[in-house]
DNA sequence: TTAATATTTAACGTATACATTAAAGAATAA
DNA sequence: TTATTCTTTAATGTATACGTTAAATATTAA
């Protein structure tokens, strides 16, 4: 009659599962910036003792989602200003060399649907309002460019920072004006993939995403939010 | 007499110790690429428990150095020519945008000093014939350029890039044509970066990362290094 | 009352215990 | 001999135990 001690056999460690679930709380905001646990709770939470949660802690440290302070638990990292700052250049700087090598091996048309598929639907949700169903076309478009490019360790790490933005991106969705420009510097940018053309697939990127970082820095300003 | 549990008061943890421990020996090439040990070994050399062993793999997982196999304990991953040329695309564009940001900002010549040195030393180290030390300056010098450009968070993702491949750097210096463009190079970018030519600075550093990467990527071929 | 010191508490870091199971080895049948 | 099944082994993943110590609380002195 004793309880099972390792993992549920569904191929999924506890270790991965306390991981999905914090990472999966943190990113959607039920643990928002801030909030402290101790490990002993956050295993009584979970259903499992603290080993597999110090564990998951370790890699969500690592990736800067949070820290862990001696005797206060884990807490829940805030992305600050400058962290906006410091990751938007990083992406800008990754997502423009995908860009590039993507259009110096000129996908064909098939390859590109998705793309296009993805700034339709964004077009589609601005115009119904939706912006949840626009930031997830967004997403989308930006993660199958990256994808495509063909660099995994690339990929890795635009996601990786892309995770750490999550939430401050998706608090200022709706504070910011309608993002009107985002759709026709997608096209854009598809046509320049369509054409070859690596150095303006760069360069349309790299403007995109500046203009789109410039808009929610100044947000993060106005509304003094010093951290998310 | 009981032995202390907890790590040495010098303020490092026995993880710290074993992460360090481990890092240093696979950069420095004493567990080789395909090297495998069980958690118990070397916690038995290391003198402490699996526990710390354990945590200090999971943050040497996540940096790509190595992996853990089910049964079989931590793997040294081998660095293919594949990941070798993802590195250097990751390098290259995030280094550029550090060349670009830290001429944007016009540096006194005070804080170009350390560059100037640094290639000075590279020079040197040419003329002596010491590979070591060419390798140590030259790290030195994009060490530098990385620090001051003042996004720290794009510095680590360089480091943490950079540590994967130095391995595959430090095999194929002696292999390779004497670097002798290097000092022409960085000595062009420091000029650009005194004159403030973000455009330029990002531009050579870009040509200079590439030609790198074309280099040692043709050896890796020429000497069907398929894994480091 | 307030400051300083002593005591208690509790969270962590590390060590150890143990059930599970992949892999290796032994035993059996064809 | 060779293939198949059973048994054993050993490494892991997870749980638990426990010493240490920062923080909190209580106690004492001024």
């Amino acid at each position: 009659m004793s309880r099972t001690l390792v993992a549920n056999h569904d191929g999924v460690s506890m270790v991965d599962a306390a991981y999905k679930d914090m990472h999966r709380r943190i990113l959607d905001n039920i643990w928002a910036p801030g909030h402290q646990a101790l490990e002993q709770e956050i295993a009584l939470q979970l259903g499992m003792s603290r080993t597999p949660v110090r564990e998951a802690l370790i890699r969500l440290a690592n990736e800067g989602l949070v820290e862990v302070i001696p005797r206060r638990g884990m807490r829940v990292l805030p992305v600050s200003a400058i962290d906006m700052r410091e990751i938007y250049e990083i992406l800008g700087a990754l997502e423009s060399v995908a860009a590039e090598m993507l259009a110096a091996r000129k996908p064909s048309e098939a390859e590109l649907e998705p793309l296009i598929v993805a700034t339709r639907a964004m077009e589609k949700a601005l115009n119904a309002e939706d912006l949840d169903a626009w930031a997830k076309a967004d997403e989308s478009f930006h993660e199958q460019l990256v994808t495509m490019a063909g660099n995994k360790l690339l990929a890795e790490a635009v996601f990786s920072h892309w995770d750490r933005a999550h939430r401050a991106r998706m608090f200022t969705l709706r504070l910011r004006p309608k993002p009107v420009n985002s759709t026709k510097e997608h096209m854009a940018l598809v046509e320049r993939l369509r054409q070859g053309d690596a150095a303006g697939a760069a360069a349309v990127n790299r403007e995109h995403r500046q203009r789109a970082s410039r808009e929610l820095l100044s947000i993060f300003e106005r509304f003094r939010l010093q951290q998310m």
